[in-house]
DNA sequence: ATAGTTATTGAGAATTGTTGTCATTGTGGT
DNA sequence: ACCACAATGACAACAATTCTCAATAACTAT
């Protein structure tokens, strides 16, 4: 065998493609600790880290804090996110910026780009 | 008393004013070595600390990685970033994108963004 | 179904990155 | 030159992540 399908994997994939956001690991062990009791904190690091091997999820990372993860297949239905310094909370935004060709220096290759807005959400904005 | 200039704080502004790219806290303490033989892993940690708590100093995340860190006056000069996944050395790019407002969902206050290329640098793209 | 093989798990040890503690040092005011 | 105390450096403590390994459970072939 090469691979084996367990009631834990399908939990934090399920996890991830319910959020609707990305996610912490620690975020992603209690969702899924809901489903599959006693879950172990080392199943979801390596879980994810698989994952994240194979593509099917992205990392995003916030200055001094634990990245999040979101399903790749979000990720490449091409979006930005938007980074609440009031609550910590990331948020997806949809639309792209584009003209990015223009900022690259010569010799250098662009793959993709990762574009963060970073204020107060709906919740914590004072308006 | 409020304050005292010491020649550690000293060595890490300059480690940080020369270097022309976000470095991470060890590159800063390896650099700041050479000036200032014996300087502690903490004293580093806490300049940098202090430093972007009052704002001379913005963080950049990598996924994955330690943050960097760059001087606010770069920061200021608006620009953005480029990750190179071959090295993992961030490069400071010049030029801006607009038109941010439009992806803003409502509710939601913009006070900055974080722009982060992906890809290959000049020294590691096949070109 | 049953049993055998082995990928995957969970618990905890080990690593790495960062912050806290505290006696000692050295800056800046007098 | 002296003094008060902010800053340092060594190390302990903490946090986030990875590693280790015996026990478990998913899949295969009977």
């Amino acid at each position: 065998m090469e691979s084996r399908r367990t009631r834990q994997q399908d939990a934090i994939e399920a996890v991830l493609a319910d959020a609707g956001r990305p996610m912490s690991v620690q975020e992603v062990f209690s969702a899924a600790a809901a489903t599959v009791p006693g879950i172990g904190l080392s199943t979801v690091y390596r879980t994810i880290r698989k994952l994240a091997e194979q593509g099917e999820i992205a990392a995003v990372a916030v200055p001094g804090q634990p990245d999040r993860y979101e399903l790749a297949h979000v990720a490449a239905t091409h979006h930005h996110h938007f980074h609440c310094t009031a609550c910590d909370r990331v948020f997806d935004i949809r639309g792209c910026v584009g003209g990015l060709d223009r900022l690259l220096p010569s010799g250098f290759e662009l793959h993709g780009h990762e574009l963060t807005l970073v204020g107060a959400c709906d919740h914590c904005s004072g308006t």
